[in-house]
DNA sequence: TTCTAATGTAATGTC
DNA sequence: GACATTACATTAGT
C-alpha cells in the first residue's frame, strides 16, 4: 500500500488546510486589511491575504507533510516523539469494524485510546476532577483562596492528584471567583439603573 | 400566584448559587490550620454540600436573588428583559410536578415548555446562523483559524451578529477541524493496518 | 439521527 | 499569581 492512497483518503479539509498552512511564512507584518480582503469579496483569494493573527495548529505539522514515511507510528508532537500503541490502534479498529467498538470495549480500553488520543493532540489530558474532589476543594477554598505550597500538597496526597492540578484548580477557582463577583456587581448597577417595572 | 411558590420552584442550583457566594471576606491570612478542619473531614458537613455551581448564570442571579417582589415575570436577559409568561410556567409546574407532562402535552406545547424552560433555566437560545453568514465564516476560517478580537468584531459587525457568537463559533469550528483531522488520521492507521485487497 | 451552538472549566502562555 | 485565551468534554436544540 503506497501512501499516495492514504494520502487521497483524507478529506477535502485536510488538503484545504495542508495548502492554507501556516507557519508565518506567508504573515503578513501590517494589520491593515479590508474584511473584504479576509472574507475574500474583493479579488483573488489565495491564501497569502492572511493576516493570521496565530496559527496554532500543531497536530497538523509534519504528519501531513509526510508523505512517504508512516511505517513507524511514532507522531512527532512538539519536539518528542509519542508512540502511538499499534495493537490498541489495531483493536479499536477491530471492534469499530464490527461495529461494537463501544458495547465490548473495557472502559480501560476505551481511557486508553482517549488518554493516547490526547497525548497525540499534545496536551496535558484534562483531568475530571470527582464530585467529592471537588467538594472537598471548594471548603478548602472558602476557607482560604491562597493555599500554600504545604496546603496543596497535602490536598494533593489527600485526594491522589498532583500537586499541580491543584494550583491550577485554585488559580482557575480565584479567577471564576473574581468574574462572578464582577458579573454580580455589574447586575446590582444595572438593577438600580432600571426604573422599577411595578410602579 | 405567590412569588414564594415559583421561587420555591427555582432549581436547586439558584439556590446553591445564592448561597454558596462569594467575595474574598473569608480569606483568611493565615495557613495555620488542620487539613482535617479545612476538608471538613472532622465533623459535621452543613453547607459542604457544594454549589460546584457548574452552571453559572449572570443574568439569572438577579432573578434570584429577588424573593419577595416577582409579581412581574420578566427576566432580565443579556441586557433586554423578555417576558416569561407566567401563566405558561404555572402550567409548566402543575404537568410537571404530576409527572404527566409528556404524556398528556401537544407536541405544540412541548416545544414551547421545552423553550419556556431554556429560557428559565437561562440558556441562550441556540443561534441559527444563515447560510450565507455561514459561508462567510468559512471563508476567514479557511484563512485564518484563529481570528483576534479586531477581525471577529468586524465579522460581527458585517454579519450582524454578537461579536461572542463569532468567537464561540470558530472555537466549534477548530474543534471539528480536529475532530476531522483525527478522523483522517485513524483512516491512515486503519489502512496501512488493513490488507490492501486490491493487490 | 447527525451536526453543531452553547456551557463550564482545565490547561496554557504572557506578563 | 493575575489575566487572557484556548482546548476539551459535555449538553442540548434542530
Amino acid at each position: 500500500m503506497t501512501s499516495g492512497s492514504v494520502c487521497e483518503a483524507v478529506p477535502r479539509m485536510c488538503a484545504e488546510l495542508q495548502k492554507g498552512s501556516f507557519l508565518g511564512n506567508n504573515r503578513t507584518t501590517t494589520s491593515s486589511f479590508s474584511i473584504e480582503s479576509i472574507l475574500g469579496l474583493d479579488k483573488k483569494r489565495d491564501f497569502t491575504s492572511t493576516p493570521t493573527s496565530r496559527h496554532y495548529r500543531p497536530w497538523m505539522d509534519e504528519y501531513c507533510n509526510r508523505e512517504t514515511d508512516t511505517s513507524c507510528w511514532r507522531l512527532p508532537i512538539f519536539n518528542c516523539e509519542i508512540p502511538l500503541q499499534v495493537h490498541t490502534v489495531r483493536h479499536m479498529l477491530e471492534k469499530e469494524t464490527a461495529g461494537q467498538y463501544d458495547k465490548c470495549c473495557s472502559a480501560t480500553e476505551r481511557l486508553t485510546y482517549k488518554r493516547e488520543m490526547s497525548w497525540y493532540r499534545g496536551r496535558r489530558p484534562r483531568t475530571a476532577f470527582t464530585r467529592s474532589q471537588i467538594e472537598i476543594l471548594e471548603n478548602v477554598f472558602r476557607v482560604n483562596s491562597y493555599p500554600g505550597i504545604d496546603v496543596r500538597e497535602e490536598l494533593a496526597n489527600k485526594l491522589s492528584l498532583d500537586e499541580d492540578r491543584i494550583q491550577i484548580w485554585f488559580q482557575n477557582r480565584r479567577a471564576k471567583m473574581k468574574r462572578c463577583h464582577r458579573e454580580s456587581q455589574f447586575l446590582i448597577v444595572k438593577e438600580s439603573l432600571t426604573p422599577n417595572i411595578q410602579e
